[in-house]
RNA sequence: GCCGCCUUAGCUCAGUCGGCAGAGCGUCUCACUCGUAAUGAGAAGGUCCGGGGUUCGAUUCCCCGAGGCGGCUCCA
């Protein structure tokens, strides 16, 4: 005769048979929708097949919640891994875990997959999800798994991962803070790391048809997949390592319903719609040609004149904030970046030497050893500091060739780049007033939704004492925790001279960009011997601040140029009218008019040609200029022109003074 | 750097199971002079990424290289 048991389900209290699963409990407690249940609170999350004992606290996981879109890729991803190894017998696996907006499983085939092997696997996928077939899980000792997984290299290494000491138990989510991190590899958690090792058999019929080791939980059958496809696959290295074997890396995604898949692939097109390569190409805006050499980017004229309004306009607001303005040579002898420590600790990241009447050069991968050699050109007071140097410096950097990624990865750049030198006392003033410049400026451009990253110190990569990466790490840790934003850690990704800040963006369409980076250095000073006469009359050493807000004004047009889909705001806009005639009699009328807004900095067009007046309506759209002047005989004689915004809309018969006004008056108020 | 895929007109792409290559857009010319997203006609434009090989013959098949795309590693 079975007891009752006291049970807490989605806070509210029930009774029911010992026995009872967390499934059939929330069922009793009329809860629908639930993938999985988290149990007393902090523990992990369970299957619904879990039983429960008297006491237990039971959360249901709705599918469509983080937790529960996880669990719903995860078993999608065992799915795909059945339907491999059900097509491709011997293919082993690696690791396959959820991820943001999917899933992914490794895979060691016997050769790489083809895109009709792809398609094969997602309908062998569809035949596993109608199969219904049960996610069981099965705790094992470790002897039992190594001889059932003995065909299995890559499951066995995991399983010996998994030994280490601490590894298990304290992990408590497969959305907690990078369990993978505990294995030196991302998503290895979901395979083990669990307080005991399980696996989970495929059942259907009765009949166990496809294992994995696994720590769950699991949706309870295949069928619970609402709408899953795949995507690409990809070489990946196993365990994260180049030293490594790679494997074959099959990408998907999952999602509670079929609308919640196609809102998200339309997302996907979306932002291809505004990849920037692509945007640069139709708007004419810059190209890298390919007898330049990868990622070594031509602006055109149009390009030019976003970046010349982009970089005017940082220019005066960098003047406004007490930045002094330096230029420096693109090329130096191979002894100054010594002194840096840069060919000691960047070599890979520069360009080779080129011999130069018997000594080396190097093209400049950073500004900072110039703008160092322009501090201590002179002696220097303490009454100049802060002393701030500002240069759009270009820089170059041998990036890998498969990393070149349009502008936002380039191996030529401009950094707008400078140099803070101030004491000790003012670096804390000096960090949290930049701090503030760096979101208001980037908030002008019309970004305005930041977290921040602190990176920290490369245990191998860097140069300086412990103390002073101490302090000056915990320097910006406390400025930036003041900021009020979200702070994220970076360990270990220190450049080597000091920690950084780094602002990172969401744009238009929620995707985040590293931007701004702000980094504390103790260490350049002393290597460059940099020193100031104090008001005792000793000689101190500076503290270096290293700062770019935009990062690279390349990578930085980038993201403004997918922020804002090709459509800049008038101000950036690298035409910002264009004169429409109905008819060729219109044109000289136009002229004037332009010529009016030209003499008010305004870069405006009169489009002159053949086309038809419809036709250069739909060219102007095309190329997302904000205003069109549209000129007909009506206007000549009302002393007035027809506006077509941008959004498709008009308003007609302004006269030409108030749309003189209107246009400019939008552009200076950076609308 | 590694793995896979790709490279045909300025752009986007067809195509040739190995037999001297096509469309749309763009460009140019001519006609049309038109009120809010494509007027019509005509023309020009290609060592089919580069080099080597196989073959009677290579844009097509093979190898090497360059560039691009998607990932991995790395990073502004």
């Amino acid at each position: 005769m079975p007891e009752d048991i006291r049970l807490t389900v989605d806070a509210q209290p029930h009774t029911a048979a010992a026995g009872t699963t967390a499934g059939e409990a929330l069922a009793a407690a009329g809860v629908k929708g639930a993938v999985a249940v988290r149990l007393n609170e902090l523990a992990p999350m369970r299957d619904l097949s879990t039983v429960l004992d008297d006491g237990d606290v039971v959360e249901s996981i709705p599918m469509a919640t983080d937790d529960g879109r996880s669990i719903l890729r995860h078993s999608a991803a065992h799915v795909m891994a059945q339907a491999v190894q059900d097509l491709f017998p011997g293919t082993s696996l690696g690791i396959g875990p959820p991820i943001t907006d999917g899933f992914y499983y490794d895979f060691a085939p016997e050769r790489p997959f083809t895109p009709e092997d792809l398609a094969a696997i997602e309908k062998r996928m569809t035949d596993i999800v109608r199969q219904r077939q049960h996610f069981r899980r099965r705790v094992v000792s470790d002897a039992d798994a190594r001889a059932e997984l003995a065909h299995e290299p890559f499951k066995l290494e995991l399983l010996g991962l998994s030994q280490g000491p601490g590894s298990g138990g304290a992990l408590s989510s497969a959305e907690g803070a990078d369990p993978g991190a505990l294995l030196g590899v991302e998503g290895a958690a979901s395979e083990v790391g669990g307080p005991e090792i399980t696996l989970y058999d495929n059942v259907v019929a009765g009949e166990q048809v496809w294992t994995d080791l696994c720590r769950g939980p699991h949706l309870p059958t295949t069928r619970d997949i609402p709408a899953f496809t795949l995507l690409r696959s990809a070489a990946a290295y196993w365990r994260g390592s180049e030293k490594n074997p790679q494997l074959q890396r099959i990408y998907g995604t999952a999602w509670e319903s079929r609308d919640a898949q196609k809102a998200y692939l339309e997302r996907q097109a979306e932002a291809e719609r505004r990849d920037h390569r692509r945007l640069g190409a139709e708007l004419d805006l810059f190209s890298f040609p390919d007898e330049i050499g990868s990622g070594l980017a031509v602006f055109h004229p149009k390009g030019g004149a976003v970046r010349l309004a982009m970089e005017d306009y940082s220019r005066r607001k960098h003047l406004d904030a007490g930045y002094e303005f330096v230029n420096t040579p693109h090329i130096t002898k191979g002894q100054l970046f010594e002194t840096s420590g840069h060919l000691d600790w960047y070599a890979e990241g520069m360009f080779p030497k080129m011999a130069v009447d018997g000594g080396d050069y190097y093209l400049k991968p950073m500004n900072c050893p110039m703008h160092n050699l322009v501090f201590r050109s002179r002696g220097r007071s303490y009454r100049e500091l802060p002393l701030r140097l500002f240069e759009f410096g270009t820089v170059y950097r041998y990036e890998k060739s498969g990393v070149v990624h349009g502008l936002t990865r380039a191996r030529g750049f401009t950094q707008d780049d400078a140099h803070i030198y101030c004491t000790r006392e003012q670096m804390r003033d000096e960090l949290t007033s930049l701090l503030t410049f760096v979101l208001e400026l980037l908030g002008d451009y019309g970004l305005d939704d930041f977290y921040l990253e602190l990176s920290t110190k490369d245990p191998v990569k860097f140069v300086g004492t412990d103390e002073d990466w101490e302090l000056a790490t915990e320097t910006l840790r406390s400025v930036a925790e003041a900021s009020g934003l979200a702070l994220v850690p970076d360990p270990g990704g220190a450049a080597f001279y000091g920690p950084k800040i780094s602002v990172q963006a969401r744009d238009a369409i929620g995707r985040t960009w590293q931007m701004s980076t702000i980094q504390l250095d103790f260490a350049l000073p002393e290597r460059f011997d940099l020193t100031y006469q104090a008001g005792d009359g000793s000689r101190q050493r500076p503290v270096m601040i290293h700062r770019a807000l935009f990062g690279s004004i390349e990578r930085f047009f980038a993201v403004l140029l997918e922020h804002y889909a090709g459509a800049f705001p008038a101000w950036l806009a690298p035409v910002q009218v264009v004169g429409i005639p109905i008819a060729d009699t219109h044109v000289d009328y136009l002229r004037e008019v332009a010529g009016t807004l030209a003499a008010q900095g305004i870069r405006v067009e009169v489009d002159d040609s053949d086309d038809r007046m419809q036709k250069k309506i739909r060219t102007a759209q095309k190329q997302k200029v904000p205003f069109m002047l549209i000129v007909g005989d009506d206007d000549v004689a009302a002393g007035a022109v027809s506006f077509r915004y941008r959004d498709n809309s008009q308003n007609n018969g302004v006269p030409i003074a108030a749309a003189v006004e209107e246009i400019v008056e939008a552009v200076n108020s950076r609308r």
